[in-house]
DNA sequence: CGTTAATTGAGAAAGCTTAATAATTAACCA
DNA sequence: TGGTTAATTATTAAGCTTTCTCAATTAACG
């Protein structure tokens, strides 16, 4: 099963042209070792600074590129000023959404499958061919809440 | 009651302790005249540089915060990598989500109402106080879905 | 009006991300 | 299996938006 996302991602790379270095294979395992998380490029270059401290951070932006183009990874943007990546995995973890506590700065998640229904709606009333949507709360999480 | 949105704005400054100043008097207006669209920072710098070219960037960048945390204008991330701003007002423009073109960049509206319910689901569910939400629609918009 | 503290403009600096380049390497084929 | 080729890489510099610094200016109050 997580082996059939290494494969899996592997495939995508060859499929699209795209060379399986060492350094996207490490890459990829730093992801699947921390699906809990969303790291940001600097955390992917932080946590390979011990084991791998000869992959430069560019080929950590350029891999995150690939990978999110591929849909191995996805991009998330939570307004703190750089991007954060997680891996991809519809079996084990569907697709969802991101509860932003704005005092921690933590991530929960949920699921959206609510959304469906709605983004047929605005497609269908606005002409818009929607391909995907984003939705964020903000808010304070149970912590943060009970600190005050 | 354009002029409310002023009047407001000038109060809202006056109790939280902000001086009405010139420069946030003409940024104000600059956004009262152009109220459908999505400002940048630089949007607005560059709509001063003619008549008002003797403020500056770094004032335009404050006076966006300072707006923005009074509500007088909101703040957009749509993903291009900077901010974009509105004006607030919900009497004949109320409180919408945005449809995000991937290929012209083009920005559409269409209102919320359909959100508050799930907001107060979410809010139990998760025990998560939400104080706003964020929804964005990506896709194609009718042009250029036409254009292929 | 004079006083005072907030605000401003200009330029430097920060922070994240993307190029540029010369050296390295994965992938294909003989 | 080894040679060839074009993609990939590490390093460094550069790009872009946004924030900071600080001396000079100005709004607001009495």
């Amino acid at each position: 099963m997580v082996e059939d996302l290494f494969e899996q991602a592997c495939e995508r790379l060859h499929n699209n042209d795209y060379k399986v270095t060492r350094q996207r294979e490490i890459i990829l395992y730093t992801f699947m070792a921390n699906s809990a998380r969303h790291l940001s490029a600097e955390d992917v270059f932080l946590l390979l600074k011990d084991q791998h401290s000869d992959i430069g951070l560019a080929t950590v932006y350029r891999t995150l590129d690939i990978l999110s183009e591929l849909g191995v990874i996805h991009r998330n943007d939570f307004g703190d000023g750089k991007y954060r990546y997680e891996i991809t995995n519809e079996d084990a973890h569907p697709h969802h959404h991101h509860l932003i506590c704005l005092d921690c700065g933590s991530v929960a998640e949920f699921d959206d499958y609510l959304l469906e229904s709605l983004e047929a709606q605005i497609s269908k009333k606005n002409n818009f061919k929607v391909k995907y949507h984003n939705l964020k709360f903000y808010g304070y999480c149970q912590k943060c809440s009970e600190k005050t």
